[in-house]
DNA sequence: TGTACATCAGTGAACGCGCGTTCACTGATGTAC
DNA sequence: TGTACATCAGTGAACGCGCGTTCACTGATGTAC
């Protein structure tokens, strides 16, 4: 056994990470995979050692969206567990629609920045997409236990943080852009609180 | 003079259009010039008749969104025009939320179509895309004269119609379809009535 | 402990297709006589 | 009214670059002795 064994998983890991932050910045079709493979510090021919085509890849690095969203990431930096789920909710809201994230592409969620690819791309990478969904609901659904129509509003919410980023995202004007993160932001917190 | 001086402007209408459905539903990049001439009943070569580069055909495809989005044709076609602002604006919640719309590619808006591409592009489209924010904030601003925060709630109605289209076309869960576009739309028209 | 070996991750040149772009040519059409 | 002409929109073959993919080779590394 020439190499450890858990050398060529890491290679793939490195490899998936690298066109995750890459297909994420840039969209899927515009990144090439000598990109991909310079910036995991590979060259081209060993990619399909690890793919079979670049659509595998694809597949792959939108599988890792879920685990390496701006928000888990953030929360796992976290000192300690953020227990209240009300306190949780407004955290993600903030965040979501904040200068900071708008600000740093790789922190952008692949809800709006990638929402075209995937719409047009295969079953796998949309399983993915209804999960990030899923996920984002359900923190805002249980922050409100027992509130009439708590289903709705959660998924209100939703669309506010997504559709108020990917607005933000699509002008050029710097008060238009704050301003629709910010009535977007505002509502938010009103469903969750009234 | 071998043509009609209007030969020309109308053949390069025939091709923006063309160009705008196809981006519409493809995206930018996933289209190719002979895509576009071939719907427009043309051949490869004659589009440098009319276009300098195919970025050019991209500018003018996007400048002709504002006065081509679903809404604006399907108010035209209205048998007279509809004078009051408030029902105005839930037309317009319904329609952009609606079934109809989601299953007809070529009514899809603009800004939940092609956010990516744009976010991507050059200063041109980006001014295209905020006047249509504008335009659409604006009807709902209009339908909320004397109401306190407006501004506010105009915008959080726009960012609800986006986000709930955008998310409806990226997961292909039915159920979630359908409910994420009926709690939008609710909580828009909750908004507008408040 | 040191050395020969086998394995296979990684290399980089080469291939070939697709597509944006160019260009010499065609032929449809309005005008001049 | 009919015909020759000039114009230029449209044609389609060809070019060339970029990029996904292939492949014969290299060389780093763990193992066996």
């Amino acid at each position: 056994m020439p190499y450890r064994p858990e050398h060529k998983a890491e290679t793939r890991a490195r490899i998936v990470e690298a066109a995750r932050r890459l297909f994420n910045r840039h969209g899927f079709q515009q990144v090439t995979i000598d990109q991909v493979m310079a910036d995991a510090a590979l060259t081209r021919g060993a990619f399909y050692h690890h793919f079979g085509s670049k659509d595998d890849l694809y597949a792959a690095a939108v599988g890792s969206f879920a685990s390496c969203n701006p928000f888990v990431m953030k929360m796992s930096q976290a000192k300690r567990p953020v227990d209240d789920p009300r306190r949780l909710a407004r955290m993600l809201v903030d965040l979501y629609l904040s200068d900071e994230v708008l600000d740093d592409v790789d922190m952008h969620c692949p809800l709006y920045a990638l929402p075209s690819d995937v719409a047009r791309a295969g079953l796998e990478p949309q399983q993915a997409y209804t999960d990030l969904i899923r996920n984002m609901s359900h923190v805002y659904r249980s922050a409100m236990k027992g509130v009439r129509d708590a289903e709705r509003r959660a998924e209100s919410m939703v669309s506010l943080c997504v559709g108020g980023m990917v607005l933000a995202r699509t002008t050029n004007d710097p008060s238009l852009r704050r301003s629709l993160r910010a009535s977007a932001r505002h509502q938010a917190l009103a469903l969750l609180d009234a």
